[in-house]
RNA sequence: CGGGGCGUAGCGCAGUCUGGUAGCGCACCUGGUUCGGGACCAGGGGGUCGGAGGUUCAAAUCCUCUCGCCCCGACCA
């Protein structure tokens, strides 16, 4: 049984100023962690108890369908350069040299160091499927770590690696982990979104990303009421038809003079004609990674992207790099001349040669699938000053290929209920994704099938922000509380963790330790608790009471039993924090009391 | 990387503009009173003012350089 007076649990009553999202602060001042560095931090007592239950969660599930293994933190530079991220990870990745000058790494993930494994072992398809994990370390030198332990340099993952045969096999072992990664969440007490997400430019045939719910995080998210959800990065919408304006003239594309009218809102101004009816023109460069030789040798190492949006609609720029299959950045002026032969502002189709396919070199030229079908448009001419009326995409032009790479908006239809989709920020906690062949090829895995012919294994990996799935509950948690009770000031303070992932499920508070009886019935209800096997905090701290509830609460505790006043009368208080309900109890029912609600949650 | 802000005691801050003995609240230590919602009184300890260089009789304060941290935009568990 664990005694507060004898613990290192080193509360603040103010937040320190770095902090700025709840988590974060309460985190701090709860005691939980401490900063080292940017993005580096220290769990202490309560922070490893909390970490810990999370990660024996985790283990008890993933034990359920793979095998645990620990591979090293520190990585030789040339298992990373066979897959080719030795490259693509650029400064991401932690580096370093050892005495001999030798190149090494702090691992970032571990694909390759599977990969390598199953390379080297396995053999036969007899030994397929498997599923291989480790709960671990992680090192991202991030670009911009911040809120405390949501995005940090070094973390604690809970990363998975699936082989297989064949796709089906990789389906089955993708839906394994699907079901349960929503064990997992449900046990530690989360309530969560399961969202389609980018699959990224490295290919791959499906990914799901576990989210919950939070202003803190730092994705969107799109969902709705018929269960639609997605990354807004790969999120589509049913859009209302729009009827097309008439043709003028003889209908074809007619140059309107446009003087100083650029942007899509002077134009539309201009000529009295709304945003819809206009058809907007992005310029990008794409920039392959060195690692994508066969683009690079067909299309070169940039390529100019052009894309014809809807007035009204905003780029993607996730979709667009998923299909221009690298990095974007805008054209420069010189670049936008030599592509368009026309200064921007007044950029358009017409006259603008589209590569017959992607594969093939020549400008990407998309148009978004929400411009498919419509007519008479408005759009620039390629010539300073003007714009076009009438222009109808695929008879007045054709290009590279038509896709979805505009950003949904809230408010439009879902794709399959079409319910209206709301726009919220989230936390990533865990992701799944059918990686495919990219390691198992590039590393040159491959066990023989039944018919003795040499076969690649088909990979996924599925990842869970340990750390993140705290912070998650605190964020959660803490934004119930705030709305609870909006008009009170010091509501961000308060928050409560669940059981199963609170460092402890309760806390006896003997509010007056210098009164013997309240002293022998707080120890004598601790003891009980701690020999039913529930974890238990003794609070025998020599402290007022006020301090010792104030310091209950903040350490996030779902549940308290205060041992005061009432004992007089042979009772104890219960407070079910979660459920902000307080009981009184008879002194000897404490133990009962405390498993039917832990039962409960 | 671009933009903004901040480094003064463990935490929160003042002092910097206008150079002149480094301060306040909380926390901590001692003694006393108090004891169910972050008590009170009295006494006390603790600071290379992020670092280096410079200007000056004198620098937390002015100048130069540098390091670190936080926030806003491009990445991910």
């Amino acid at each position: 049984m664990h005694r507060w007076s004898q613990l290192f649990i080193p509360t603040l009553r103010e937040a320190p100023a770095d902090a700025e999202v709840a988590s974060h602060k309460l985190l701090l001042r709860a005691g939980y962690i401490r900063q080292l560095g940017a993005g580096i931090y220290s769990h202490l007592f309560l922070g490893t108890r909390a970490i810990n239950k999370i990660v024996a969660i985790v283990r008890e599930e993933m034990d359920t369908i793979g095998q645990e293994m620990h591979l090293p933190a520190l990585n030789p530079m040339e298992v990373w350069a066979e897959s080719g991220r030795w490259a693509s990870m650029g400064d991401t990745m932690f580096r370093l040299k050892d005495r001999k000058g030798a190149e090494l790494c702090l691992a970032m993930t571990h694909e390759e160091i599977m990969t390598s494994i199953a390379r080297s072992e396995l053999r036969s398809y007899k030994q397929l499927p498997q599923i291989w994990y480790q709960i671990q370390t992680k090192f991202r030198d991030e670009p911009r770590p911040k809120s405390g332990l949501l995005r940090v340099r070094q973390f604690l993952m809970k990363d998975a690696y699936s082989f297989d045969i064949d796709e089906a096999g990789l389906d089955a072992s993708y839906a394994k982990h699907e079901a349960v990664y929503r064990r997992i969440f449900t046990r530690c007490g989360l309530e969560f979104l399961v969202v389609e997400a980018d699959s990224g430019a490295m290919g791959g045939t499906g990914s799901q990303e576990f989210m919950v719910s939070t202003d803190a995080g730092e994705d969107l998210i799109a969902s709705s009421s018929s269960g639609y959800a997605a990354n807004v990065e790969k999120a589509t919408s049913k859009l209302a038809p729009v009827a097309d304006l008439a043709p003028t003239g003889d209908g074809l594309p007619e140059l309107v003079h446009t003087p100083n009218q650029k942007t899509i809102d002077e134009v539309g101004a201009f000529l009295g004609v709304e945003r819809v009816y206009q058809m907007k023109t992005m310029a990008y460069m794409v920039e392959h990674a060195d690692s994508d030789e066969k683009q690079i040798k067909t299309v070169g190492k940039t390529r100019a992207v052009v894309v014809f949006l809807r007035g009204d609609h905003q780029l993607n720029e996730t979709k667009l790099a998923a299909i221009a299959g690298g990095e974007l950045r805008p054209m420069q002026a010189e670049e936008i001349v030599a592509t368009f032969n026309a200064p921007a502002g007044f950029l358009g189709p017409i006259g603008l040669t589209a590569a017959p396919h992607p594969k093939k070199p020549g400008t990407l030229v998309i148009l978004d699938k929400a411009l498919e079908g419509r007519t008479n448009l408005i759009a620039g001419a390629n010539k300073e000053e003007y714009h076009l009326r009438n222009v109808t995409p695929m008879r007045d032009f054709k290009p590279t290929l038509v896709a979805d790479v505009r950003s949904v908006n809230e408010g439009e239809l879902d794709p399959i209920g079409g319910q209206p989709l709301r726009i919220a920020k989230a936390v990533e906690i865990g992701h799944i994704f059918k990686l495919g062949y990219k390691y198992s090829k590039s590393m040159g895995a491959s066990v023989l099938n039944r018919d003795g012919k040499e076969m690649t294994p088909i990979m996924g990996s599925y990842g869970i922000g340990i750390e993140r799935i705290l912070t998650a509950a605190i964020e959660q948690s803490a934004a119930k509380f705030a709305a609870q009770s909006a008009n009170d000031p010091k509501a961000s303070d308060a928050y409560a963790l669940p059981p199963s992932i609170a460092p402890f499920q309760v806390v006896v508070t003997i509010t007056n330790v210098r009164e013997p009886a309240l002293l022998a019935a707080g120890e004598e209800i601790a003891l009980a608790l701690d020999q039913a096997g529930i974890d238990v905090l003794l609070d025998d701290r020599d402290e007022r009471a006020g301090v010792k509830f104030k310091d209950a609460e903040l350490i996030g505790v779902p549940f308290r039993i205060a041992v005061g006043k009432k004992l007089a009368e042979g009772k104890v208080e219960l407070l079910d924090r979660l459920a902000n309900r307080t009981t009184d109890i008879p002194v000897g029912e404490a133990v009962q009391q405390m498993q039917t609600a832990l039962s409960l949650n």
